[in-house]
DNA sequence: GTAAACGGTCAACGGATGTAGAGTGACTTC
DNA sequence: GAAGTCACTCTACATCCGTTGACCGTTTAC
């Protein structure tokens, strides 16, 4: 379903584009999302949008086009960079926690998320601006010829928790409130992160 | 490639059947664990295993069939429903890397672990007999009314772990050695499964 | 040795999908 | 108000894939 209803007639030219290329949008995130790239097709997303498909490839040039601009991480790594020792396993569980509540970022987050095993442009993304770049912020906070190795696995954990709770539902994660979650496993992360103490 | 050249005249059928089935999967394996369920076809399956699409579909019915019998999960949880509560950490590490040692076997737990997000099939079974199962083990070793959750999180940290060195291949979790991850993350874990002390 | 059983192949159907190109009518610009 | 631009649609092509049914030749059983 369509958040506006598309193409509707009588609008300046730059009002109706805008808003038919954002429900083409919002469809293609919320199918990518659920049933992943490959059983995406072009003619659904259309369907789901009220246009036509060949109008989806104008705006969108391709498929991978239309996958590009719907599956993204939106995470500013600002806090985490700036975080102490101590305070990196919280900003980092704040910071997956709070990119899952708006449903629409959650649902670009988990478009990306859902294809980053079988679609090579979302591992690009994945491994790049989701897992390799905070993890250099935080391997230079923790520092020492282990950091990276730790940062990594610190990476590796908030991944294998996301995936738990949004994709996979494994029904304790998925019943556990946030604050359960935080509660658990930022003194298990600080033991990652700071093993001294 | 197929291990044996398949279909050799002169064998008694019993054999032949058994040689064939079997590189049939594991050209399956090696194709479902690179390239996913829906890249794979069933095509390019049976040249790699030197056959007859056709006798693919006579052996397995389905490429839903085809995909059972290649992607599985072989690890015998004994050793985890004996463990202590000390124990449990080093024991998951040691049957998750235990499971990626011997090549066929990594093959068919790729396959099912890469499509697991993507696949129906491939959710069920990682769900119930990788993370549930396991799960209810180790939460009765804890006990207490966080039991199961801390189960479930541990269940989650060993999936990102092994999404983030087999599947995504983040370059420091690949490069380091068993030893090291085990060293870093089994006192980490301790610290998951027993809050105490 | 003859007939059934079985491993294996061949050719083809039916459907779905990404994509291209021509066309249409409303809005914009002068 | 006429010409042009632009959002949008229609139709269709080419390809590829899972799946099927008939067929062939070797091995088994009597």
């Amino acid at each position: 379903m369509p958040a506006s209803p598309a193409h509707p007639v009588g609008l300046p030219r730059e009002e109706r584009r805008r808003r038919t290329e954002a429900a083409i949008v919002e469809a293609a995130r919320e199918q990518f999302a659920e049933l992943g790239f490959e059983r995406t097709t072009i003619r659904s997303v259309a369907a789901a949008a009220g246009v036509d498909p060949a109008l989806v490839m104008q705006y969108f040039k391709n498929k991978e086009g239309l996958f590009g601009a719907s599956a993204r991480w939106h995470v500013d790594h600002k806090k985490l960079s700036e975080a102490t020792l101590d305070e990196v396993p919280r900003t980092a569980l704040d910071d997956l926690f709070a990119g899952f509540e708006d449903p629409s970022r959650r649902d670009s987050a988990i478009a990306l998320l859902r294809n980053c095993l079988t679609h090579e442009a979302a591992l690009d993304v994945m491994r790049e601006e989701v897992m390799c770049e905070p993890q250099a912020m935080v391997a230079a906070t923790i520092g020492g010829v282990e950091g990276e190795l730790r940062a990594g696995l610190l990476g590796a954990t908030m991944i294998g928790i996301t995936i738990a709770r949004y994709l996979l539902k494994i029904p304790v994660v998925v019943e556990a409130s946030r604050e359960q979650i935080e509660q658990i496993m930022t003194p298990v992360l600080q033991a990652l992160v700071d093993p001294e103490r």
